[in-house]
DNA sequence: TCGACTTTGTGCACAGCTTCACAAACAAAC
DNA sequence: GTTTGTTTGTGAAGCTGTGCACAAAGTCGA
């Protein structure tokens, strides 16, 4: 019941490496924009922030795309890392949730340029239904399955409360969505074959306390006992 | 010199489990809130979403506080967990960049039930700087050094643009904090000991029109080479 | 006190990822 | 054509994380 999405391993690319792709491509855009033609595997690396040697294999598992004692024609590479990711097409996504986090996100520029075009934004709440936001008009959460099957969208971004996230969620799979982004602060139960990925703010910052924790206690206290006054 | 943070191996505890006790003391906050006392492994791993042997070698790293045949208590559970990642204390946030996403931070109120206070709110622009959001005054950008001496901000929200990122973090750096939470779109250069964690909206949807594109698909497609008019 | 039952904590095997190190491949110069 | 120099692609080793399976440790009822 539980079984987790081996998902990617259809025909070989690594999860790991798949995560990677992305930096990659952002690294190689910034050094066609300013005409560099061909990067070694070394300075690509040391811009996407990652080992050179795992730079290799990752793109090795695209293809045979680089030249040895040259490196890899940046232009080239754009290509193959956007057609591996799907981004030579256009995906229609739509934002559920337009509260605080919806709106930035709509608002943002960023994606219209990789391919992702916002094809609608729902909302329960009557005061926002209608209001435009980035050239287009907040619809009803009502509409959800109309919208999604309308406008062909592939990808939806949930940023509701964590209370309606997974009611949300089963509608939109029941509509035949099998790609979410989750904002909203819950584990979303899902079926096989539909990939959730989840961005967590409060996960993250906690992580970051927990190292920080480490840094200023050179090592953890030794307070291993419940505080006074706290009973079990 | 792009050495990894080994981090958090110090007495132990796996990267891959702290990222997780976030998970597990949401899942046991909303069961301490239903007046559950004890939890098996089972039903916690359950409701956070993972394997039970998983959750119960993580929580094995703290210390052993189950109870063969019963389980754990929910709220002793909950207070060694947020010990071990530093919740029993305050930590002072600063947000460098008050734009769309700065400004939804700023608003969250998901962040200071998690003893994480919004110490300082700080942007460039004449227009936004006096502002008030969330109850604090937008401060200009060049307060920052002081800002986060003053107010003992040990952890740095970035949501600027990607160009300004850069130059941001390495001011927070010099002005001794060590942890930073990234959304600009950019690999940010840090000396050993700083901790920098990232959340990229634009990776997490490239990821997700990957797997659409083999779900469509059934296996990528054989055009490999170049489409028509493509030069090299 | 004992035995039946439940659930933890962990040894172990394995799967996946990272890194090293180097042969093979190619370019360029002569 | 050969040599020199560079850089890729990858075998192999090591490391980290996962999940099974089970003994040990506890509860609870009789
Ligand atoms: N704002 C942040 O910085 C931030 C940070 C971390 C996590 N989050 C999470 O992201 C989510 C959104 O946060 P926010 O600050 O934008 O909240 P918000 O309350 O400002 O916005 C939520 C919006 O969702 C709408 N909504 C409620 N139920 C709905 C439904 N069934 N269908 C469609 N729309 C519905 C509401 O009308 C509201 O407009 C929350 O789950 C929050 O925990 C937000
Ligand atoms: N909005 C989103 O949903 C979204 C999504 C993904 C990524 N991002 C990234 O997050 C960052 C912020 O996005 P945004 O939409 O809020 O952008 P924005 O342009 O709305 O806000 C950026 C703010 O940073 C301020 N700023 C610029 N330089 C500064 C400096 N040196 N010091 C302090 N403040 C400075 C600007 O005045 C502006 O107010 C960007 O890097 C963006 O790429 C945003």
């Amino acid at each position: 019941m539980t079984r987790r999405i081996p998902q990617a391993r259809d025909r070989g690319i690594p999860d790991a490496t798949v995560a990677r792709l992305p930096l990659y491509l952002r690294a190689l855009n910034g050094m066609a924009e300013r005409g560099v033609a061909t990067v070694s595997s070394e300075d690509l690396a040391l811009a996407a922030g990652v080992n050179s040697a795992k730079l290799r294999k990752d793109l090795s598992h695209l293809g045979s795309y680089g030249t040895r004692g040259v490196g890899y024609d940046v232009q080239y590479l754009i290509y193959q890392i956007s057609r591996e990711l799907g981004l030579t097409q256009d995906w229609a996504v739509a934002i559920v949730g337009v509260g605080n986090l919806g709106r930035a996100l709509a608002n943002y520029g960023g994606f219209a340029t990789r391919g992702f075009r916002i094809a609608g934004l729902l909302d329960a709440d009557p005061q926002v239904v209608g209001e435009r936001i980035a050239g287009l008009v907040v619809e009803h959460a009502d509409e959800l399955e109309s919208v999604i099957k309308k406008r062909g969208v592939s990808i939806v971004v949930i940023a509701t409360p964590a209370t309606a996230a997974q009611q949300v969620c089963d509608r939109v799979i029941a509509a035949g969505v099998t790609s979410i982004l989750n904002f909203a602060p819950v584990v979303l139960a899902v079926p096989d074959g539909v990939d959730v990925r989840k961005v967590d703010l409060s996960i993250e910052l906690q992580i970051l306390a927990f190292h920080e924790q480490r840094k200023a206690n050179g090592g953890p206290i030794m307070a291993e006992e419940w505080p006074d006054g706290v009973v079990m």
